[in-house]
DNA sequence: CCAACTTTGTGCACGCGTTCACAAGCGCTA
DNA sequence: TAGCGCTTGTGAACGCGTGCACAAAGTTGG
């Protein structure tokens, strides 16, 4: 719990709030959503900068290693505390310790995956989840040749078990990566398992509770925004030639 | 729309904006970010709505399809053209080719994907990409025992090859999938061999060139914004509790 | 202890994206 | 052809995120 040090939190920011909402719980709120995921690029960039022995760091340089410019960096910061040191900059292990805090990895949240295909086993597979504190703590499919395989250690079992198995292991965060039209059944299943989170690979709009938070990553998606920009590049050129442009440089 | 702001402001807002642009390159760029990634989704759910023979359809019902409320989505059809049937909907078949056509669909994107380990095998493998007009030309990874094997039909090449097989190939998307220590270097090759967007799925912050568009899927990331969400979540139960909220229901 | 310098933290303004609400437009029916 | 009902397309308001610019606050050097 949070009163260790039982310093004056005075209500300085968020002139034109709601006078009488909890201050933490409406500090934890008012951190877009933009900004929480910078924020979890800050920490990995502080750790890296932790493990090469960097102990003190400005804004300045801290926005450049993270790609982005050092007022958003600074606000972004300024979401979950003032943690910096006016003329110097800021403690790489007090940053790091605050952001965890905030996105809640001081707490092990259990993954489980379920569709151990080609993506399936790439994703069980992966270190950089357990090492991050997301420890894979079940497999799902409907494959017979692969229940009881173990796969990344771990043995898979049959999708008819997710709810009892995500309640037995307490399993918060749920990765889809069945084929697609098998997606929102298996996402139904793992929100009757207690899962609170889905992170869903299918390329397929998923229907959750208002409780349940989803997230995707939708690779075609992502080709297409590329594809657009390719083609907008190309208007561009065959717009600028036209009008008998000069090529800069 | 303003073409002399007052000297007052010394702030260029957007560097490199000409005020009077052609109205196609305008239309284009215009479209919100948001908005593309939207259509691409839209795309999607109207395909497969032409296979299942529809061909005709209202805003309110493809927005929930898509999961967006109908405002939006109209929003976003707007930005490519006026093709709907007031008191009808709109044609599947005509949304389909336009979004398209806005998306840059129409022109084949050569993709390569570099580091064939878990992950690039997954994405070499996969077949949704030459399903949607992205088709699989080169891959690359470092490592002897790959190097002119086949993965998903292709042959891996080394990746010192990579900027001639690009040029060659007229590949235009690049696909990072190697170990982060290395995914600045085959960055700087990728561009190198003419390269002009990247999808990277290491875990490092990318430096390009202005006239390169890259794009991260960092899933790090995403597994942290979920575990935010979750710890947010716990917080708000706990203050509600706290202060003797009566559990509804 | 003061002055000069560095860097944080944030008030503020701007611009983009979202949402609302409704006029305009189309088809259908009588 | 006129009237009715439905759906689109969009102007305008709103809200949120971003970037700027500077006061506040700390450090360092004299
Ligand atoms: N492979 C990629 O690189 C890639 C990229 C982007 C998106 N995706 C998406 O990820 C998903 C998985 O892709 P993949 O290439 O691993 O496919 P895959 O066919 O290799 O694997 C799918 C796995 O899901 C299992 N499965 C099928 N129905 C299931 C069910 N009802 N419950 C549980 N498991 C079930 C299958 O047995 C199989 O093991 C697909 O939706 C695909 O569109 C994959
Ligand atoms: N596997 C996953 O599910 C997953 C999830 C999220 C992110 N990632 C990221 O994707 C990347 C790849 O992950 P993975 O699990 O496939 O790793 P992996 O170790 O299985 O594969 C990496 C491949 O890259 C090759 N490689 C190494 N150095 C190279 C170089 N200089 N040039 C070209 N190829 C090189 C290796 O030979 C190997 O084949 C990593 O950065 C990882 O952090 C992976």
């Amino acid at each position: 719990m949070g009163a260790r040090r039982g310093e004056d939190v005075e209500v300085v920011a968020a002139p034109g709030r709601l006078p009488d909402e909890p201050a933490v719980r409406e500090r934890a709120r008012a951190i877009p959503e933009a900004a929480v995921a910078r924020l979890a690029v800050y920490l990995r960039v502080l750790s890296g900068l932790a493990e090469q022995g960097v102990t003190s760091i400005a804004s300045e340089e801290l926005s450049a290693a993270a790609g982005v410019n050092s007022a958003k960096l600074r606000k972004d910061l300024s979401y979950i505390g003032s943690y910096g040191t006016r003329g110097v900059g800021y403690e790489v292990e007090v940053l790091v310790d605050q952001i965890e805090r905030i996105l809640g990895l001081t707490r092990k949240h259990s993954v489980c995956v379920v569709g151990i295909g080609n993506l399936g086993h790439a994703l069980a597979n992966y270190g950089g989840f357990p090492g991050r504190g997301f420890p894979v703590s079940a497999l799902f499919d409907v494959d017979e040749d692969l229940i009881g395989v173990p796969v990344g250690g771990i043995l898979v079992s049959h999708v008819d078990d997710i709810v009892r198995v995500c309640s037995e292991r307490e399993i918060s965060i749920g990765v889809i990566a069945t084929p697609p039209p098998a997606a929102q059944a298996v996402c139904d299943r793992l929100v009757s398992g207690g899962v609170q989170c889905i992170l869903n690979f299918a390329p397929v709009v998923l229907q959750v509770p208002d409780h349940v938070e989803v997230r995707k990553v939708d690779l075609a998606v992502e080709m297409q925004i590329l594809s657009f920009h390719v083609a907008r590049r190309a208007d561009e050129a065959a717009n600028a030639d036209e009008s008998g442009m000069v090529v800069p440089g």
